[in-house]
DNA sequence: TATTATACTGTACATACATTCAGTATTTTT
DNA sequence: AAAAATACTGAATGTATGTACAGTATAATA
């Protein structure tokens, strides 16, 4: 995606708030009216590059076959990926584990979010975490003590209470009472924080 | 907005793919080419009607003019309720007591929902619903044992499980050890049931 | 029973629209 | 200094497209 002038922005903002007021398209004519042009062509040209950079597509011989090709922004929603929470020992969190995605606004969970992990046990039942419910997780591993982490210990994921104890010690804390804390020397054994969460799904 | 007849729907939903696959609307030919017309002025008849009906609208010699009415297409979602559940003895799930709205897709669960209910209190631990959770509530009376359910007592509103014991008795069955049943007779009791819930969600 | 709505085929036509060609001018890149 | 990209005006053209008109047929209303 190359870099777009300042006029080629306006043109493609312009394609956006009109998608948005009329629900299609606009022509060439339509560009020219709101943005001031006096020539189709200049609309034309305008569109051509844009297309040639990649921001949008063109069905040649299409009347207002124009679609905006990144529609993320607070516009569209994005499709973000339900990933399973396999058992240990799989290498999780990779591609393959993709059960599907869930089309949602980018917005939708305040600090933003990268993926929802799908939930396997019952270690954080009293934080209101259950089977299968799909937690939004923001990539990051700038966490604090009390934060709900997706953690990594070699290739098992655990999602459990994040609590640094000193420099080396960091235990990991479920929310039952029928599991035990995880206690980690961070000199002998090797802890990822993959994210935290930002927020839960459940459908019925 | 009448009923619709079971190929003006298939119309409706052809505009609709169309609309995802492509980014703007089909012409009429499109349609005839989707569901096998011959003629352009099929698809021209079931687009009027539609208009008529109120689920579409026509820019007249406007090509693609059409836009779908209700919700923002599957892309940008619709704004919803927030109701918050207030203390026992206030006139509650009235309008009043929208606090705000979350923009988010129709099809968001599954079963499609109605307003947002803010969880009070934690009678329903053990289901996983915490304190100012967001439950997303379909308005219905159909509601089965075991279903979680939005209940209305006088003017009180409270989550719980649903219950129904025989034919005058039904219990309203909190998920936390600390709450006692509900039993209510249908014969000295009015319980309205405003609905069920078919989802949570969650912000940290 | 007459009328309206639904559900099509088929032809025709005016115009809405994409697109090309011919220019002019400024800025950026090679 | 030449070439390419940007940023336009203006006119012209073929076709993509909406839409009206003429039929046929069945189901639902009034």
């Amino acid at each position: 995606m190359k870099e777009i002038t300042s006029q080629q922005q306006r043109v493609l903002d312009c394609i956006q708030i009109y998608l948005k007021k009329t629900g299609f398209p606009p022509t060439r004519a339509d560009i020219c009216r709101e943005l001031g042009f006096k020539s189709p062509n200049s609309a034309e040209t305008h569109l051509r590059a844009l297309e040639k950079k990649g921001f949008i597509s063109i069905e040649s011989g299409t009347s207002r076959g124009i679609s905006v090709n990144n529609q993320n922004n607070s516009f569209g929603g994005d499709e973000y990926p339900v990933i399973g929470l396999v058992a240990a020992g799989s290498p999780t969190l990779a591609e393959e584990n993709i059960e599907r995605t869930i089309n949602c606004p980018k917005s939708f969970f305040e600090s933003g979010f990268d993926y929802f992990l799908k939930v396997r046990g019952l270690s954080m039942k009293d934080a209101g975490i259950m089977e299968d419910d799909l937690i939004a997780v923001k990539k990051t591993t700038d966490v604090k003590n009390g934060d709900i982490v997706i953690a990594r210990l070699d290739d098992e994921v655990t999602v459990k209470f994040f609590n640094r104890k000193s420099s080396n010690i960091v235990e990991l804390e479920p929310a039952n009472e029928d599991f035990e804390n995880i206690v980690i020397n961070l000199e002998s054994e090797q802890l990822h924080i993959e994210g935290k969460s930002v927020g839960l799904l459940r459908r019925n």
